[in-house]
DNA sequence: CTCCTTTGCTAAACCGGTTTGATTAAAACC
DNA sequence: GGTTTTAATCAAACCGGTTTAGCAAAGGAG
């Protein structure tokens, strides 16, 4: 029936007062070398933890992030991003006393709704902004709130927020670099919604490397990152002529379903078409033919947001951090045009 | 600069004490109409709302529900069920104003230690049990913990927790009764590891529904849940002599990647296999041919998950729940056999 | 040797609610 | 009409920490 230990039981048990093993405990200066010691040790035999909830009442801080994520769950269920993104989170949060609190809404209103939420409880000390958006509203939101954040990637309206960037352009432009080596000249590709800044980047960075390699534009169909939408896309940029010989998708999943519906259509791939996909999920090497995709450190991407966030709650000056590019992992979906 | 408001205020504004300003906000008996009315006019003027940290250490509650994952990330990014799962609990914990606080731990002892510091820390009030495993030892970890759970399914030891049930062995004797009925005898399976319930459960319903079929028992092959093991498991049972007509698998993952292993032995499915997933995920319908597989709510049981263990810990007798059963979903890669 | 500054610590206020015990006024009883 | 219940309310204690103001002793400067 062993009640939790207070500060009072440790104050008692190493004769000082509470505000001296507050302090102690804290490591704030102004305490003896041997008082300190004798604060700590009887805070361990006690096996004392300060109570979070106090805490937090006198302290004014949660000790937790927060993600709020605002994606159709079929959709989540088939992206490998967030997952890996929150194991490199938490990682980071488990050594530091933090927990992460997660909210899944399904709509824009309840996107707001959850991040006004959370502010107002007093819930989270911070927040991270993914799937950042064409003038995204939940820079100003948050800004109003007064919820730091760190953004992935920098967005595309003024953020007093630190951002933590990795360069997806980097892997778009090596598959069109790729691609154009093995000769093909007609090379669509499938986005992803242009309001999304990384649906939108990376059919800039198709279209840029594609300039660069002084090929014509080609053929653009946006789709919704869905296996559905990837297969339709994919049906409609095949329906052209003269037909594409290679599609650059914006995510593996629409390139997997693109595979599937080309084939469907009576193409060989990678014989008469070239795919490459995005993300390097699990099942990239596992289809036919192997994927060939781009891939990146989500994990340590998580890291370094959440290493970032912490740094930003704590007061420190948090400068804007990057991961090397995304890169491509040439398998065998990707062949000479003929 | 608007501070926010505290209780204070209210019974100021209101013309009572702020002992009545609790009572009267929590619907406790022994306040006036009137005076309800007052207080509940005067909190909404000042826009206030309680603040969850005090609520939080004066009565002792998180208002936060906890999920510990335990998985490796690569796994978890091609799994639909957390997300979707998590998603159903989310949509109720808004509504009751709780948050969901997400943990992914990487190693068994970094999940104890999870749910240690979930518990000493007061994070949560409650936590999902997902994934149940033989002789799980969560179960009694949680009741020496003294926090509340729901479990995913009864375990196999005697559990003071309340079980939402969702029959999954239902789905996968519908698969083999399906095969069967198309002229199968040699059924295989390549399970999920042992140690996990559904793992163990999943096969045993193969077993079970082969014998149901008068037919015999077929072989099995073990794997982890993960494309590669998958695919392994496949050719380890494509090998032997005679080889199975048709392949029951444990998740949709290994079961696409098991189709492409088998197609690159030169086996074409269904002609020469037929393959069966479970999960439907995203991809399913998109990967040729389209995936027999098992579907089931994942959402709803997140939703009933949720709303037993919110129940549960406001203290309420919360009986055993069940969901309608997994079904199979016929598509393509299933067919007569030769 | 006095005066000023540190250093080390304590007591008390504070964070913003909930809950208990006492108090008072109104209603019910005999 | 006097007494006992009952209902409504308040003041104060409490949850368990952090932080500020203040004080005593020690060290340093003049």
């Amino acid at each position: 029936m062993g009640k939790r230990p207070t500060i009072a039981d440790v104050a008692r048990l190493a004769g000082v007062s509470r505000g001296t093993v507050s302090f102690a405990l804290n490591g704030r200066p102004g305490v003896g070398a041997d008082t300190r010691e004798r604060v700590l040790a009887a805070a361990a035999e006690l096996d004392w933890t300060p109570s979070r909830r106090a805490r937090s009442l006198a302290a004014s801080r949660a000790f937790a992030l927060g993600l709020v994520i605002a994606r159709p769950p079929q959709l989540l269920g088939a992206d490998p991003f967030f997952p890996t993104f929150i194991a490199g989170v938490e990682s980071v949060l488990a050594e530091r006393g933090h927990i992460l609190v997660l909210q899944v809404v399904l709509s824009a209103a309840a996107e707001t709704e959850g991040y006004r939420n959370l502010a107002r409880d007093g819930r989270v000390d911070g927040v991270f902004l993914t799937d950042l958006r064409h003038a995204d509203p939940r820079i100003e939101l948050l800004a109003e709130l007064g919820l730091p954040a760190v953004t992935l990637n920098r967005p595309d309206v003024p953020s007093p927020f630190p951002a933590v960037g990795l360069d997806d352009h980097a892997g778009v432009e090596a598959a069109v670099r790729h691609l154009a080596g093995l000769g093909h000249t007609r090379i669509a590709h499938v986005a992803g919604p242009a309001h999304f800044l990384h649906g939108a980047g990376r059919a800039a960075a198709w279209r840029a490397a594609l300039a660069a390699a002084g090929l014509p534009p080609g053929p653009l169909a946006e789709a919704d990152f869905s296996a559905a939408g990837g297969a339709a896309a994919t049906r409609e940029l095949l329906a052209a002529r003269p037909r594409p010989t290679a599609i650059v998708y914006a995510n593996d999943l629409m390139a997997i379903a693109g595979l599937t519906a080309a084939r469907a259509m009576g193409l060989s791939v990678p014989d008469e078409l070239s795919v490459t996909g995005f993300d390097d999920c699990e099942l990239a090497e596992h289809v036919h033919p192997p994927l060939t995709t781009v891939t990146m450190d989500v994990f340590g991407w998580g890291v370094r947001a959440a290493t970032a966030l912490l740094d930003l709650v704590d007061g420190a000056a948090v400068p804007d951090a990057a991961l090397p590019p995304a890169r491509l992992v040439v398998r065998g979906s990707t062949a000479p045009a003929r």
